[in-house]
RNA sequence: GGCCGAAUAGCAUAGUGGUAAUGUACCGGAUUGCAAAUCCGAGUACCUCAGUUCGAUUCUGAGUUCGGCCUCCA
């Protein structure tokens, strides 16, 4: 039975979908003016493994993840470019997708962007002004009014009278209290505009979740997730603005992943301490950066370094292993492996304790096939393999996992195998100075090579 | 200042009221022409102090250290 770490209770929960077998889940996607970070990257690799394993578990899930395309950074960033607001967010996007795909990270179900749902915005910013939730400042702007939100802070655990003697929250006299937050921003010359009731403007943040979430999946809907950061303000405003308009409930089970940190410092834009993800794939496969990411459970802070994405590869390379070469199989008998798997996944999903489980497997597999034959582990391969798949690992063909393919200055296949041909020829001569001597050649040129029982293989370093 | 979270071997991560798991590194052995990979084995890891308990790394309290949110953030 699957329980779930929820924000709002702070604590696990058994998890009950609003209807049988569905799972109606949305998460807070990217801001697009710049290339994803390894932080990012997280967010997609948690929230994908949550989807991918919902679905393994019989649940019909409909995921929905926003883009936020219109906001300060993206204004600020278009205009530093010279370049129109929409040619810069496009681009991002398909950067987005990109990094995505090379991670193994499923597209949602649906990726709404904030400026195709203005008008759910406005209906909703209406129905706050009628109800008497929000109002009209000053300088026009629309405010939300907190001290009308009774649940106020639930979710992030805070008092509004703790909020406010908070000594970073700014005095801002348009506002009737300093914590009311925006809901539209009257348009600045020069600025994108849509026409609004109560004036030109644009949306603020938070609005676009509650809007897109409830046109998407329902005034009420079962999981909402984020970065941590985002559990304050973004998510209790979320909360305000959407529970304000329907009167009843929002959303039954709130996840929030940790940061990934850098020498023991949250890795963000403002700190300028980030690596984006296309960065890191210089040196690492998406595969081991996937495999870091899951590592640790998604809710711990998780640190990053080139002696972590090492240990990664070395890891992975032991489960390719143990699945290299295996024959092919039919499904896997019932094994207590599954069980421990399941359990270990079920347990708010904790990806650590189930790759234990895929380590096991695989010391598993490596015996029998040292005692007894190739052929008697397979179904176990097959096993392995189909569990890593559930976490979007061990998708590879091993053998391509290996060889990889050759740089544009390095030996083709052909060249190597041509080379330990060579070594081999020397080998049965017993000419072992000729045959380490190539062995050395390879491994200068990033090739490995592994004598075993049938035969010689090898891989690219 | 308010609110939250964390501290487990050299490193990284799980977990548990009673033999502390997994990867990696290191050491010994098997295997190998030598390696690599693999297998077997060893290694005195639960921040400090107090409390509850037959028994605490785990529960409670205090402390120390680190991190996060309170301002844009994943």
């Amino acid at each position: 039975m699957l329980h779930i770490y929820n924000s709002l209770t702070r604590q696990k929960e058994v998890f009950e979908p609003i209807q049988p077998r569905q799972v109606r889940m949305y998460v807070c996607g990217m801001t697009v003016y710049d290339y994803c970070h390894l932080g990012h990257a997280r967010v997609m690799v948690v929230f994908d493994t949550v989807y991918r394993y919902l679905k393994t578990s019989g649940y019909a899930v409909e995921y929905v993840r926003n883009i936020t395309d219109i906001d300060d950074k993206i204004i600020k960033r278009a205009a530093e470019n010279g370049e129109p607001i929409d040619a810069l967010t496009q681009r991002f996007i398909d950067a987005m997708h990109e990094d995505e795909d090379s991670l193994s990270v499923l597209r949602p179900d649906a990726e709404p962007r904030a400026t195709d749902n203005i008008q759910e915005m406005l209906a909703m910013i209406q129905t706050l002004l009628d109800k008497g939730i929000a109002y009209q400042g000053k300088n026009g702007d629309v405010y939300y009014d907190v001290s009308q939100f009774e649940g106020y802070g639930k979710l992030s655990g805070r008092k509004l009278d703790d909020l406010r003697a908070g000594e970073r929250v700014a005095v801002d006299e348009v506002k009737d209290d300093p914590l009311d937050f925006v809901l539209w921003k009257a348009s600045k010359p020069g600025d994108p505009a849509w026409d609004a009731p109560w004036g030109a403007g644009r949306p603020g943040w938070h609005i676009e979740c509650s809007a897109m979430s409830q046109k998407l999946l329902g005034d009420h809907f079962d999981i909402h997730g984020g970065g941590s950061d985002l559990q304050f303000p973004h998510h209790e405003n979320e909360i305000a603005q959407s529970e304000g308009c329907t009167g009843h409930k929002h959303v039954n089970y709130w996840m929030h992943n940790g940061f990934i940190r850098v020498n023991d410092e949250k890795m963000s834009k403002s700190l300028n301490n980030f690596f984006t993800i296309r960065e890191v794939l210089k040196d690492y496969k998406a595969a081991e950066v996937r495999f870091f990411i899951l590592n640790s459970h998604y809710r711990s802070q998780l640190n990053y370094g080139t002696d972590q994405l090492d240990a990664a590869r070395a890891s992975l390379s032991r489960l390719y292993t143990a699945i290299r070469g295996l024959p092919e199989s039919g499904p896997a008998a019932y094994t207590d492996y599954e069980n421990r798997f399941i359990a270990a996944m079920d347990d708010d999903f904790n990806t650590p304790e189930a790759m234990a489980v895929l380590f096991e497997l695989a010391g598993d597999i490596n015996r029998i096939r040292k005692t007894q034959s190739d052929a008697s582990a397979a179904a176990l391969g097959a096993l392995l393999q189909r569990l890593g798949n559930v976490l979007g690992l061990l998708q590879d063909d091993p053998e391509s996992w290996f060889k990889g393919s050759a740089n544009a200055d390095g030996l083709s296949d052909d060249a190597i195998e041509t080379l330990i041909q060579q070594r081999l020829d020397a080998r049965t001569a017993k000419q072992w100075a000729e045959s380490d001597r190539i062995r050395d050649e390879l491994k200068a040129q990033g090739v490995l090579l592994e004598d075993g029982a049938g035969g010689t293989t090898w891989k690219r370093a």
